[in-house]
DNA sequence: GGTGGCGATTGACGCAGATCAAGACGGTCT
DNA sequence: AGACCGTCTTGATCTGCGTCAATCGCCACC
């Protein structure tokens, strides 16, 4: 493992606990983690760009990560934003090696990155390698198939009250929480314009939502599941 | 195999040349095909159901297989329409064996059945199995991605004119190919209505496209690789 | 305390595409 | 041939959201 920083426990931890890593053997662990290498990233830097040779795929220690296409006219589109614990990137090694998106930092940031080639020559060694590699793969693709039907069966509101019902514990029937990061950054994961963020916020203050900064209340998450699933 | 179906060479040759067997050694393909089964379906067959139980996933021999999303009024979204050679169902495996969406037959089809918990046995003594499931989901999430940033940045005629394109010979002037299913069916894995994709038809006629029922004659490609790239 | 800057909000406007409602164009069956 | 049915097209209208522009609130910094 090569790297000139010193991580704390929650960085130790988020990397423990990533899917990539915590349900690998521990033979298989270090032999990942062996390929490994930790570096951290100031806010708007690029970790990767669409096209280019996939040398890692990486694990979020600490900050956010925006994985997004660009246009040719520089119009971007968000795939989704990452935090710590998240794996990213690693649909490049089974995609000859090659970057489906951009990367970039939207806060300061701690990245553990893996060697995309010598985890693949990993792969027949120790089956359960693949095994997690598939897992995250398939909640990735899960979560875009939710993005594409969300986009085109719910309205702005709507999209927005899923995204603050999937941040609740599940069965309570009220909750407070603080959004995870800044609201023009939520606009382009729900794929709307700031605006459009901040009127679906306000019409969701008629549904039993109180939003003062990034401070969230919901009322009643039962009736806020309701108006996010049909009007 | 346990079919009571005869395979015709096609049936045999999509079989044969999918993304999951393909890439397989002798002995992993001779193991996942002992759990394999043969069905056909006729039109509307529901394959399976979101949210149900993930016994099997599926190869197409032929026809067709539409993926989809259904809200609480029963408006549809298009994940993705699948033919043949095409493997769908497979994330189920990695997702407590839960379908993550809606499959129904969009065309007289047969398909293979692979029993998941079986496979799943044989991912720790065939490597090379998990590896092939990473590709498919790999280029499942590709895709869907491409979906996503398509939806945000193009307009109709764009994502219709990029439809076109991906199924021209690459690198040729021109060409004239047919539709791979019908137009309404085509809409809605475009996120369309039926008549904005007739308009964004006749919009791409501007563009030198000719349209004859299910028959696509494309002038200049690059032109129209232009076009839908940005206005 | 004032000033500058950034993110968030609000209002006005325009447009892309959904929706609704007819019609047109095939196909098949009698 | 004619009648029928499903698919596609065309037109008119509606609506959600993008865009542009102005303002507000907040925090940092001088």
């Amino acid at each position: 493992m090569k790297t000139t920083l010193d991580l704390d426990s929650a960085q130790h931890q988020a990397l423990l606990q990533c899917a990539f890593l915590s349900p690998l053997s521990d033979a298989a662990r270090d032999a990942v983690m062996r390929t490994m290498t930790v570096r951290g990233y100031q806010t708007q830097d690029i970790v990767f760009r669409e096209g280019t040779t996939a040398d890692t795929f990486c694990c979020i220690l600490s900050g956010l990560v925006r994985l997004y296409r660009v246009n040719i006219d520089g119009r971007e589109a968000d795939l989704g934003i990452f935090s710590a614990g998240d794996v990213f990137g690693e649909c490049s090694m089974f995609l000859q090696n090659c970057y489906p998106a951009d990367a970039k930092v939207a806060e300061k940031a701690v990245l553990a990155h893996f060697d995309t080639a010598m985890v693949f020559e990993l792969l027949p060694k120790f089956p359960d390698i693949a095994q997690a590699i598939s897992g995250i793969l398939a909640h990735h693709l899960k979560a875009a198939q939710n993005c594409i039907a969300d986009d085109r069966l719910k309205t702005a509101p709507q999209r927005v009250a899923s995204f603050l019902l999937a941040r609740c514990p599940p069965g309570s029937p009220s909750s407070t929480f603080r959004l995870p990061y800044q609201k023009s950054l939520l606009a382009g994961t729900l794929g709307l314009a700031p605006e459009a963020l901040s009127r679906a916020f306000s019409q969701l203050r008629l549904n039993g939502v109180s939003i003062m900064g990034r401070n969230i209340a919901i009322e009643d998450t039962e009736a806020l599941r309701q108006f996010s699933r049909s009007e």
